[in-house]
Order: structure tokens, then C-alpha cells, then sequence
RNA sequence: GUGGUUGUAGCUCAGCUGGUUAGAGCGCCUGGUUGUGGCCCAGGAGGCCGCGGGUUCGAGUCCCGUCAUCCACCCCA
């Protein structure tokens, strides 16, 4: 239809009836994750493009096809962020994070991914993150996932599941994908086109393929947990207790790989029914970025979730109405003018009212100050200007009173009453 | 990037195998009481039928292109 007006492909505007929705998600955010002794951290949209080439990963799809990636006047490399932990990470260690200093914050606000859009999946989509910085601890990790889980518990999300799997240490990815190399060598002529572009690109995500021709293939491929050193075993083994030790329930999906090449250990996923095909509604996993010009690696555990999808997956938005005491009818220009200036005094008192502004009938502003359901209706035309009177209409009851105009107190007093007498 | 879907009023959508001035519901505006709301009634405003081309005496309807949308693949939030 209209094509002008539209927002960018992949983007769009929210309004009230949206946003009300957004802000309690947003705050029940803020209340829970400050429960667990996180703070707010708000970090730029635009970064340097090495910021997320080395943390995320050259081979990555992300920074393969998914990035809005451009040169500034100055000629450098920015890019809108495409995920939060990378910027996070990045902000820590310019702000001169120690070794073995250990920080948790929260950031919630849009990420931007150059993708084809669908059911769950926009181009500018809204993150709500968390990042446990700093230390290595499988006991971390669990009390990174509980959080998660205690959060959408509390927003009432529900029909979800988890999902863990380990990626193990550094050293045994690089044992992993030696072996799954030298497996799948053999046998890549024989499989999709997928694969055989996974097979350069994406290694492990091979083993995700469904393809019936593949699978076949893939049931043979030496298994990622047997492959893991003793100690990243040990590692998943007490993350997993945790969970259980918890309540938690969890399934361990020795295909989860996740996209990112900086997850280390831990990764998991928490997927929602009833969202079509883009089911996964959070995810997150332990790491270790090397932020560029920095010395060492620093670890830490986090997870996001996408603000679109927990919607889709919770409850169902209502109508909007502002929420205001009162209406304020004025019959001519008189009276519109001196509404204004009375809205202004019960403003400032605290009281939340809506003036009309178009000098049209009785019955038309009635009708409005119906439709926003306030409680009182505070009418002037003519006549209450020179007797310096405003009628103060009950819209519940229809009974009606007469109140001296400049007599504010007295207004906010009936305004602050509940309107049923 | 690949496939498919849809595009008619502010919104949700009808419009049969091409045929006169393109419709409904909701919303909006005005009136039914010179200044008293909801319900009801009457009336009204508002459409390059996404855009461009083609076939035809004639296209909202058929064909081609294009743009946008949504869905799926890929991948993920």
C-alpha cells in the first residue's frame, strides 16, 4: 500500500499498545537480574568492525552475511552491533577490567542483523542480556541459567525447554574439528549442498544437518563429548548437576553448536513452542574473547534473549487507552485557552488529565472523553468563564457539580476520589 | 542469497468464469436536544484497486516485469 511511510525492511515501530507491553518485560528484567547482584551496562550501537570480526568469528555467519557493516567520513570500518557480548566486552576491557576481577551486568536495547526476514525475526530485533565476566566456574553457569530461567518463569513464558551441550576448552575444540575433518574428508562428496558449504565454513554445524542422505553420514561422526579432555567432562558433568541439584530441568543435545566461535564449555539454548520456525527465544553459553589490542583472554558466561520472541511466546497484547483522570471539554476558544492553563495546574499537582483542542460540540467531546473512560469530565464554555465556574461531571454516575475554577485543591480532591459516588 | 504467499478505504477484508458510477464491517466526522457521553438512528468524508508495461471494444479481475509484505530454507534472539 503505502510505501514511503514504510521503515526500513526488517524494522518497525512500536506503539503504545506494544511498548506497555515491552516496558514491564523491561522492568521485570531490571528487578530480577538486580536480585543477583547485576547492574545495567549501556554500551554504543556502532562499533569498530574488529570488535566482532575477532570476537565472533571470521567464519561465522553473522560476520560472513549478516552484518550492516560501513566506512565513516574518517574511512574506518563501523558496524551496527549484530549481538551484545562482544560491545560489553569490549567496554570492560577499556575500562581497564583486572585479571580475576569478576563483574556481572545487564544490557538490554537492538541489535541489527542484515538477514531475510520472517515470523520471529526482524533485521533491528531487542536483546535482553546478561554477562557474568571474569570468572571460569561451572557453578557460574548454572547460576547464569537459573537467572534465565527465573526470568521467564516470572514473565510467564512458559512451554519452553532447555537445552545444554559443551563445547569444551579450547584445545579440545581444536581436537573436535581436527576429527570431524578428517571424518567427514571422506565421506562430503556424498552429502548436500549445505553441508559441503558447511564444511568449509561452519564445521560443526554439519552435524545439525536433517537430511536424510546426511544423517546416515553424520550418526557415524566422532561425538563431541567423547572427545572432550577429562577435565571439560568433569566441568559439564558438575554444570549439570547444578541444574538438576536445582530443580532444572534440562536436555542435553550433543548437537547444540551455536554460531559463535567464542563459546568455550557451556552452551545452551531455551526454545519456546508455538513460535514457528524460529523457536529459540534465548541462548547464551560460557566464553573467552580476546578483545582486540588487549593481552589475555577474558572468560565469562552469559546469555540473550530476544524481546520479539518472548512476546510471541507470553501473553497477548490489549487495546490502548492513556490512562488519565480526567477530560477537559472547552466550548470556544475562551475556554480552550483557559483549560490549558488549568491542565497545567492539576499537572503539576500531580494529576494526569487530557485537553481537548479542537473547538468542536459538546456531544463530540463528550463522546471523546468518553472513549479514553475517564472518570470525570471538567466542562467550561462561555458561561462558567464569566462566572469563573467549571462543571465537574461524574462519567460513571452522570451527576454533575459545579466547582470554582480557581479552586485547585479542590479539584485535585475529587479527582483523586475513585468516581462511584 | 533461494523458494513460495499476499498487495482493494485509516484498520480487517469481500469483489463469481474480464462488463456500467468499486463494496461491507469497524473506526473517524456531522446531525437526531442552541450546552451533556455510552446504546440506537440518519447522513458524510475518505480509494491513481502497490507501481510500470502488455492482451482486449473493455482489466481490481488475465499475462510479464518491478517494488513491498509475510512465510519457509539457511542461521539464530
Amino acid at each position: 500500500m503505502s510505501k514511503k511511510t514504510e521503515p526500513v525492511p526488517g524494522m518497525s515501530d512500536l506503539f503504545p499498545t506494544e511498548t506497555v507491553r515491552w516496558q514491564s518485560l523491561e522492568q521485570s528484567a531490571r528487578d530480577i537480574f538486580s536480585q543477583y547482584g547485576y547492574g545495567e551496562i549501556r554500551t554504543p550501537l556502532l562499533e569498530r568492525t574488529d570488535v566482532f570480526l575477532r570476537s565472533i568469528g571470521q567464519e561465522t555467519d553473522i560476520v560472513q552475511k549478516e552484518m550492516y557493516t560501513f566506512n565513516d567520513r574518517g574511512g574506518r570500518s563501523l558496524t551496527l552491533r549484530p549481538e551484545g557480548t562482544a560491545s560489553v566486552l569490549r567496554a570492560l576491557a577499556n575500562a581497564g577490567i583486572s585479571q580475576g576481577e569478576s563483574l556481572r551486568v545487564y544490557y538490554m536495547g537492538p541489535m541489527f542483523r542484515g538477514e531475510r526476514p520472517a515470523a520471529g525475526r526482524k533485521r533491528q530485533f531487542h536483546q535482553i542480556g546478561a554477562e557474568n565476566v571474569g570468572r571460569v566456574s561451572p557453578h557460574a553457569d548454572v547460576e547464569c541459567i537459573a537467572m534465565l530461567l527465573h526470568f521467564l518463569r516470572e514473565i510467564g513464558v512458559c512451554d519452553t525447554a532447555l537445552l545444554v551441550n559443551s563445547r569444551g576448552d579450547r584445545y579440545d575444540r581444536d581436537a573436535i574439528s581436527t576429527a570431524l575433518k578428517a571424518y567427514f574428508d571422506g565421506h562430503i562428496a556424498r552429502m548436500c549442498e549445505d553441508c559441503s558449504r558447511r564444511y568449509r565454513t561452519n564445521l560443526w554445524r554439519i552435524l545439525d544437518c536433517k537430511s536424510d542422505a546426511c544423517s546416515e553420514i553424520i550418526a557415524g561422526a566422532p561425538s563431541i563429548v567423547d572427545q572432550l579432555g577429562t577435565g571439560s567432562q568433569a566441568y559439564f558433568r558438575t554444570v549439570c548437576d547444578g541444574l538438576s541439584r536445582l530443580g532444572l530441568d534440562y536436555v542435553v543435545d550433543p548437537r547444540l553448536v551455536r554460531g559463535l566461535d567464542y563459546y568455550a564449555h557451556t552452551v545452551f539454548e531455551i526454545t519456546s513452542t508455538g513460535l514457528g520456525a524460529q523457536n529459540a527465544v534465548a541462548g547464551g553459553g560460557r566464553y573467552e574473547i580476546t578483545m582486540p589490542g588487549a593481552k589475555h583472554a577474558v572468560p565469562g558466561v552469559g546469555f540473550a534473549l530476544g524481546i520479539e520472541r518472548l512476546l510471541m511466546a507470553g501473553a497477548s497484547s490489549q487495546a490502548f487507552l492513556p490512562d488519565v483522570d480526567a477530560y477537559l471539554i472547552g466550548i470556544g476558544d475562551e475556554a480552550l485557552t483557559a483549560n490549558l492553563a488549568l491542565a497545567a495546574s492539576l499537572r503539576e499537582a500531580g494529576a494526569s488529565v487530557l485537553a481537548e483542542t479542537e473547538n468542536r460540540g459538546l456531544k463530540a467531546q463528550l463522546r471523546a472523553a468518553n472513549k479514553y473512560d475517564v472518570r470525570y469530565a471538567l466542562i467550561r464554555g462561555d458561561d462558567e468563564i464569566d462566572r469563573g465556574v467549571v462543571q465537574v461531571k461524574n462519567m460513571k454516575i452522570a451527576a454533575q457539580s459545579e466547582v470554582s475554577a480557581t479552586d485547585v485543591d479542590a479539584l485535585l480532591a475529587i479527582l483523586a476520589d475513585d468516581g462511584r459516588r
